[in-house]
DNA sequence: GTTAGCACTCCTTTGCGTCGAGTGCTAACA
DNA sequence: TGTTAGCACTCGACGCAAAGGAGTGCTAAC
């Protein structure tokens, strides 16, 4: 059987009607509101051809139809070629305004979840290949040195160390020469035990200190890759909608993003493809995690300069407005792009 | 009326078996459970004395009674007086680990949630009366300053700031000298117009760098005041507890744990009393955030050293298990105390 | 003071009949 | 051949009454 126009038609009626109204649709509600002249009785005839073809679902006799995974599938494929739209009301202001990275993820997560209606996560950004920028001991007091590192991207990090040896100021001074003028431009991979046994030579009889900073280097930045950092916000929207809140469901999706842990899945699995800034829809069964397989899943990856990108998704029902949504999330990069290519002066970790 | 031994027995008798089943507990219940060889006829009786007196509050005629927001108050009084114990599984060891304040106090609200299978929430350290340890500028590159600062308790800022002039080596040394002798030992509240003039005065021609970077320290102080951090764990256990887990409830107080900022009610207001650890417990109508009328909310005050000092918080049903949740916090406060007076060694912000 | 007994209340469950939305099919029509 | 009207049928939703049961309050007896 092949997919007409009038099919199509048809299909996209039923599909944008549940999204607005998440109730089964019936023939004579499609018969009134398109503009096809058509009885409900065709209708009907054509709906069952749509469920024969696995477009629609039937929930049980005499119920209306509701779109399947694959009616959802073709609606947005058709979609994803149209246009961006949807000026959501983000101040770029608000964004320029914080300055550090962290909150500007909040942030991000909570303006998308506000705009949506829907529940928003995003990534922290991953360092792994980002280059050393500077790196600089100083004394607190005699025992104790303060290792601050600035990586790309302007993550910086501290550490107070504690050493066993007393070192000069101008000691100091040389270490802090001889550790930026070796280690800049490397990345955290790059700094391997070749480059570690070389420094520790020059460091003469500091080795232990040199040692003890490298390994706080590598276990800082280490530490920011393990438990990846997610925030998620407007986990409670999913109360918004009926078919996710009833008991079992709401409480495993709420866990699923209060833990974090598992969102995981989302993000590195999306950072193959990299066409229309990564954008990716999984509908249903097609997410990757089994809590959201009634749900909806959106992920983009965002940039915001200097090497710090990530991933942001919008989790929601499978009847989610999706030209919106998506409309929403291109805008958003867009934005965000703009901004941080404008404006480089605002750095913080 | 008189509240004598027995109706107490009775009392404390229908609150634990009504903690346990989350069901209003009948005559004849109690009659079996208690060791006095009474009726349930005789309990009958007593019950509606007890009902008279306001503890215990019938649902429905010809349903059993449920304790009331007076006779957990009492009960809960009794239990104050008595000893600590529930040795949770908390291994400190984990806590001397991890070395960032924002990744202890996650660890701890996880801890709490999965020992209590209650809510919880714990509020960031709160800095405005700590003094400025150490405070460093760095070159980063010819227009752009690193400026580290280090409060009391190990709270390390950074922050970038671009400036017109170049600064050489030697002036950036002295003055690293003279905002350190100038400014170490006073709080943010302290560093007032007279001290930046002075500064300023002998800063000379560089005296917009020191504004700028006071300006810096004030605002990352600041701003970590403003929003004040709070993390929260186990928001989903609500889900296990019938009487808050239906729809409106559950979203509701949900949202309340996402959004953070209602939270701050629970805070302030418990930086008053200093008894116990400052454990206090609101039950159902006392607590001051409307949307956990229906709840029970324990908090207690912690320090992790040098005054790093917040509030815990729990947030059950009002049939929690008090004796253990008072257990455990006071445990924990305790063995917090411990880990940071012999453990001062891993610092980092 | 305690207890047995009984009537009473009120929630919960179950079953049943009705209603209505929506379908599938057939037959008639253009 | 495609479209439509009509009709029987299905099935969930809703309302209602009856049955069941847990628990109480009261009274009278011990």
């Amino acid at each position: 059987m092949e997919l007409d126009d009038r099919k199509v038609t048809i299909l996209k009626a039923i599909i944008k009607t549940y999204l607005e109204t998440g109730e089964p649709v019936g023939s004579r509600t499609i018969s009134k509101y398109t503009d096809l002249q058509l009885s409900s009785a065709t209708i009907r005839n054509e709906m069952s051809d749509l469920e024969e073809m696995g477009y629609i679902i039937q929930p049980h006799t005499s119920a209306g139809r509701i779109p399947s995974d694959k009616g959802y599938r073709f609606y947005v494929n058709q979609i994803m070629q149209e246009k961006e739209q949807e000026v959501t009301e983000v101040k770029a202001l608000m964004i320029k305004r914080v300055d550090r990275v962290e909150l500007i993820l909040k942030k991000l997560a909570q303006l998308l979840a506000n705009n949506t209606n829907y529940a928003a996560m995003i990534s922290g950004p991953q360092y792994h290949h980002n280059k050393l920028k500077f790196i600089q001991l100083s004394q607190m007091d005699p025992h104790k040195l303060l290792v601050v590192t600035v990586v790309e991207g302007n993550l910086i990090r501290n550490k107070v160390v504690t050493v066993q040896e007393e070192i000069s100021q101008e000691e100091l001074l040389n270490l802090n020469i001889m550790l930026n003028s070796s280690l800049n431009g490397l990345t955290i991979e790059e700094i391997n035990l070749g480059v570690i046994s070389r420094l520790k030579e020059q460091a003469g009889i500091h080795s232990q200190v040199v040692d003890l900073v490298l390994g706080e280097v590598a276990a800082v930045i280490q530490s920011e890759e393990e438990d990846l950092q997610i925030y998620t916000s407007g986990a409670t929207n999913i109360f918004r909608y009926p078919e996710l809140s009833d008991g079992e469901k709401a409480s495993q999706l709420i866990r699923t993003l209060e833990q974090k842990e598992m969102l995981q899945e989302l993000i590195t699995e999306v950072n193959n493809t990299e066409e229309d800034n990564g954008i990716q829809v999984y509908i249903g069964e097609e997410t990757p995690l089994q809590t959201m397989k009634d749900c909806s899943v959106v992920t983009a990856n965002y940039e915001l300069g200097e090497g710090i990108r990530g991933t942001i998704g919008i989790i929601g029902p499978k009847r989610m407005d999706y030209e919106k949504v998506l409309g929403t999330l291109r805008h958003l990069m867009r934005q965000l792009d703009a901004t941080f290519k404008s404006d480089r002066n605002n750095e913080e970790g």
